[in-house]
DNA sequence: GTTCTGCTGGGTAACGTTACCCATCGCGTA
DNA sequence: TACGCGATGGGTAACGTTACCCAGCAGAAC
């Protein structure tokens, strides 16, 4: 270890004395805590400025709260992610909270419990799990430690706050959109679960699932066809690849998220089939400035940084005591742009 | 403040107890500090691992280190960034470190300091500071405090490491590649600086200021046209609409990131122009993956993930005691695509 | 005048860990 | 035999903050 000769930081203790208050003093007015006078409260603001005091974290992580808000997120290459920070730490920065990011690597379960333990060891006050490919006990555990708000899954707890959007309506809406425009070969590309058996909590499954019901409803059951990959640009495009190599290919291509749809246009476009003459492809999430892409996707809309925002409000209120749990679900749209098309021949 | 019924979490002292040794027996151990026997080793790992003990992560920061590395990112919606963090986690992980990220919201200098903050608040060891916007005294003064590397940018300081690639070099591949290819109205996104005057520490300016170097070279001075927006979708979106507004408009854009690119692109599409047919469109950073996206953009290939990885390494050695500088450059490649195509008019 | 009440402000003991120092022990050497 | 020394283990005082409790005081109520 270094000694590095960082000139001491300025502390409560150096504030009260320039104040020629208590420390007591000074940490009630830090924490807006009750039975501190105007007078009081004007005196030791003013202290903090003149020396330029910042609270020291870990020394808080001892005794109170931290002010740190935790987000888990399987990666930051999906910038639907992005909307959902810029929500949350919108509603949350004048609270003078703080989030910070941690990857959970995806799908790989040991990296997303190190992840969510490494958040817990920093003892953050509110932890928003964004995506979670855990068992829905290790969420539960998580949240019996610290507040906690689960994004994107469909299992209800007592324990935690749920943020989503009802997958099921925007996956329905996608596929109705293929089938009115006459297309009846749409084929879908979803993500592996992780968790042993299907868990019809991730919303993979629901979308998938609901892509099969509402083929079925139509008499497309026999079209039915599932290519098991991931959420990525990685598996849009190998999920494109398999489902071209059928025959007879089908006409349409809904994947479960925008990434996903990106990789498989690279996919559609390497084997020389135009988007959307030959085929047409339709996303997932919709992020902001999505819609300026070139190639302006066919995606469904659901509003990350709303999202974001709420689950920010939830954590502020969940830390500030409230223990009943809320459920809070948006409703999504079609965004119906230039990728989606009726199929060339009927 | 709720009072959470949470069962006390297993410390120092419950290891030593169970172990029948001191707590500073423990703390020996956990550290890998001098002065401890095989046996005692074995014995209080055993007594870790029974009771499942974990450090307390608030509680080091008190007295020594946190074994986090905070990163700082602009945003999130550059996957470019991610290439960095992965290479990053791929070399401290094995250190026992973890990367905690916080946004430092991209050309805002007050969210820019509020984020460089808040990491210093938390007790960080080391810090990576990603294209930072701010004054070089302000990285010095984090260099100070905590052990830094600064990625991206090309001023030289003793205080901290930097990890960068050859802006220069890169810019002049792209300029070049497009006048070989037999274009002369080349114009260039570039991000507009947020530190007053403009700052050739940065590499959007080396950048800028290569493209008009190397277009001056070549005669083609007249030709200059630039666009000063920022390196996002939105910011090529709207450089692109500029650049194309003018008379004669440009048969090449050469944006300086791959999301100012694609953010072109849907202008140029928009404008109801063909690529590369009627204009060729290049940018840089070529993150992994970007190569699957169906437009297959040319790019400046930088390694995000090495720059990341040597970071990481970098970091851990100042961590280490390291004070003398270190200056690490890799040299970019182009990675021709699609997206360039010789003019249709010559 | 006495008691009660509500409001302010302060004293102090933790929180879990580590750096520093000291005690002990066994062994080799003068 | 006495001494010194390296190796090992432990005691303890911080680190900066907050929760809890108590003291003092002014004004109201009796």
């Amino acid at each position: 270890m270094v000694t590095r000769d960082r000139q001491r930081r300025v502390t409560i203790t150096d504030v009260a004395q320039h104040a020629q208050v208590s420390t007591t003093a000074v940490s009630k007015v830090l924490r807006n805590a009750y039975g501190v006078s105007e007078a009081m409260r004007a005196k030791v603001q003013a202290a903090i400025d003149e020396l330029g005091y910042r609270p020291h974290n870990a020394a808080r992580a001892m005794r109170g709260r931290t002010f740190t808000i935790g987000v888990l997120l399987p990666h930051i290459r999906n910038p639907f992610f992005a909307d959902i920070l810029d929500g949350l730490t919108e509603e949350i920065s004048a609270s003078g909270y703080q989030a910070i990011m941690v990857q959970s690597g995806g799908r790989d379960p040991a990296a997303e419990r190190r992840a969510s333990d490494a958040l817990v060891d920093r003892q953050v006050d509110g932890v928003l799990w964004v995506a979670p490919a855990c068992p829905k006990a290790q969420l539960e555990k998580m949240a019996t430690d610290t507040p906690t708000v689960v994004l994107g899954r469909h299992d209800r707890s007592a324990l935690y706050d749920c943020v989503l959007d009802d997958d099921e309506v925007g996956a329905e809406l996608v596929v109705e959109h293929l089938i009115a425009l006459g297309h009846r070969r749409i084929a879908h590309i979803t993500q592996k679960d992780t968790i042993g058996g299907r868990s019809a909590a991730l919303l993979q499954t629901i979308r998938a699932a609901t892509y099969e019901r509402v083929m079925t409803e139509h008499g497309l059951a026999g079209h039915i066809a599932v290519a098991a990959t991931s959420y990525t640009e990685e598996g849009g495009y190998e999920g494109a690849r398999e489902l071209l190599a059928r025959d007879p290919r089908p006409t349409a291509i809904f994947a479960g998220a925008d990434q996903a749809a990106f990789g498989a246009l690279a996919a559609v476009h390497e084997a020389g089939l135009a988007v959307p003459g030959d085929i047409s492809v339709a996303g997932y999430d919709n992020a902001r400035m999505t819609g300026l892409a070139h190639v302006a996707l066919t995606s469904v809309d659901q509003d990350g940084a709303i999202m974001g925002k709420t689950a920010g409000r939830l954590l502020l209120e969940r830390i500030g005591g409230r223990t009943s749990a809320v459920r809070f679900s948006v409703t999504p749209t079609l965004v119906p742009r230039r990728s989606t098309a009726p199929p060339a021949t009927r």
